[in-house]
DNA sequence: CCACGCGTTCGTCAGTGGCGAACCCTAACC
DNA sequence: GGTTAGGGTTCGCCACTGACGAACGCGTGG
């Protein structure tokens, strides 16, 4: 027996209702049928799902991960099937734009201003995403284009030079590595991060940094943005990566000093992903010439 | 026949292998059972998914749409596997919280502080997410504390009033309504807009608001940032409606002006969102309990 | 023209999934 | 204490499904 969406609908329908009877019935089912799936479906987990009583049914708490597992399953089923019934009758007028933190703070609201000047009639969607997280969506066709680190991705992308986006340290006012104007990594490693998305390329670089280093990153809290990192860092909880261009916006009204990091992994370069050019809608591939040519024409950040 | 997941990864196969027999060959199954999986997917969608040739077959648009969200469903399909897997050694040590750009900016890195100094062996996970997505997650337990604008979510949620959050206006410097200090929400509909991610809790306000005016909002752009919004709106690429004490960062740093929006609509609040405290961790509860208090202290935001 | 590699259709058969019947258990009511 | 009601489980049965191998069709390359 393997997972299937009816056994796990029958099962959120049973976790709801609090009965299989009751379940059964709304599903136009005999109850042994339904009493059966959910048997197989613990079998198959091998752990119980259900306390059965006289009333009808509770749910453990393996049970009730499950129904919340099953709900995002069957509700990505679902969206599966009406996005390919729409399908037949979909167009392509706006470009998706995944884009990390760093190109979006530093250089797409001029180059996109700049863009718009001369073609008015193209929409863009702008996404603030992850590294890791935008090569992927680049690759799945949820992403027209994709704006980010430099990295590793293994996936069969284009790729184009943007700009370059080194990283920084950056620490509250009294902390003892503040006076200093550079530092190697593993120094940091002393004291308590905040930390980025699990998933951020930023953070799977100094979790590698921390390893050669072998040492433990202890990461205190863990934040989504850059901007919130540097408030908990202005707060006390840990110092914390960054890119150098990305926050020039946020420190200069913040207590907190901003150190070089000299290692070499630290000196990054942003890079424009694209699946196939040829295969891009003219707005996108129209945007794409743009950003090529802006990040050309700017020999260095300004 | 319904959606089957064997069938989407039998057909994720054939796409990556290009070949029928071989997607055969690698599931150790007959090719004559492939392909009639495969006519029935066709039948199911009823649109082609693939074109067959004599050297294998090509996808369809049809078909790539539905490799990547199959990977998707199958992904989640394996996540939920490997989760219900791991349940069983699980342990619940990390608070879950999902707070909006708000919070984040104005309130939590000071309570999180405070929190972290009488329980240092509490950990926080802290992801950034949009208000009506967070009183999903929050219901969905993908979120043990939900810290976002009060909204009517219709989900069966705890709620305790954490602090105001006003909304304004933000323009260029050189925008014809600069030089006012206040605002109604109607005349800032004669301009362009750069607009928030879609299901944002003030892109659903300023929508609503657009639509009891009787007027058309023109969203040129959407972000999913804060300060990605306030650099467009410097940049000269419309206005934008964000919450006053989120911007203060900002603002002081870029060539743009703050006006404050009349509407009563405007004057917003946030709000802590949990299902059942009676359910949360100890950690969890003694999280809520502070925040509660951090708020009910303060009378008006510094 | 032949060989090869690709895919499709069809008949067959073991396994699956749902049914109804029979049974068990417990709580509530008289 | 006995009866009723509502819950769930197990088992035998049967129609249907899903995979197989065989036979076939098609286009390309030698």
């Amino acid at each position: 027996m393997k997972l299937d969406p009816t056994s796990l609908k029958l099962f959120v329908k049973v976790a709801e209702l609090g009965t299989i009877t009751g379940a059964a019935d709304a599903s136009f089912m005999a109850t042994s049928a339904v009493s059966k799936r959910l048997s197989e479906l613990e079998a198959y987990f091998n752990t119980p799902l259900l306390k059965r009583n006289n009333r009808g049914i509770e749910l453990t708490p393996a049970g009730s991960a499950l129904l919340n597992l099953s709900r995002g399953v069957l509700h990505n089923l679902e969206d599966l099937d009406l996005q390919m019934r729409d399908y037949a009758s979909g167009q392509r007028g706006i470009v998706r734009v995944f884009a990390n933190m760093s190109a979006i703070t530093q250089y797409l609201p001029q180059e996109m201003r700049a863009f718009f000047e001369q073609h008015p009639d193209i929409g863009v969607q702008l996404e603030e995403k992850v590294s890791p997280i935008i090569t992927r969506e680049v690759m799945n066709n949820n992403a027209d284009i994709g704006v980010c680190a430099q990295l590793h991705h293994g996936y069969d992308l284009m790729e184009f030079p943007y700009h370059v986006d080194d990283l920084v340290l950056v620490v509250p006012q009294q902390h003892p590595l503040a006076q200093r104007e550079r530092v190697f990594f593993r120094e940091c490693l002393d004291y308590p991060h905040v930390g980025l998305h699990t998933a951020s390329a930023i953070n799977l670089e100094i979790m590698r940094a921390a390893s050669m280093a072998n040492k433990t990153l202890r990461i205190r809290i863990q934040v989504t943005s850059y901007d919130a990192l540097c408030l908990m860092v202005q707060a006390g909880l840990g110092v914390g990566v960054l890119p150098r261009g990305a926050i020039r916006q946020y420190v200069d009204g913040l207590n907190v000093n901003v150190l070089s990091i000299q290692d070499e992994w630290a000196r990054r370069k942003l890079s424009i992903y694209v699946k196939d050019l040829d295969r891009l809608s003219m707005a996108a591939r129209v945007l794409v010439e743009h950003f090529i040519q802006a990040a050309s024409g700017a020999s260095s950040p300004s």
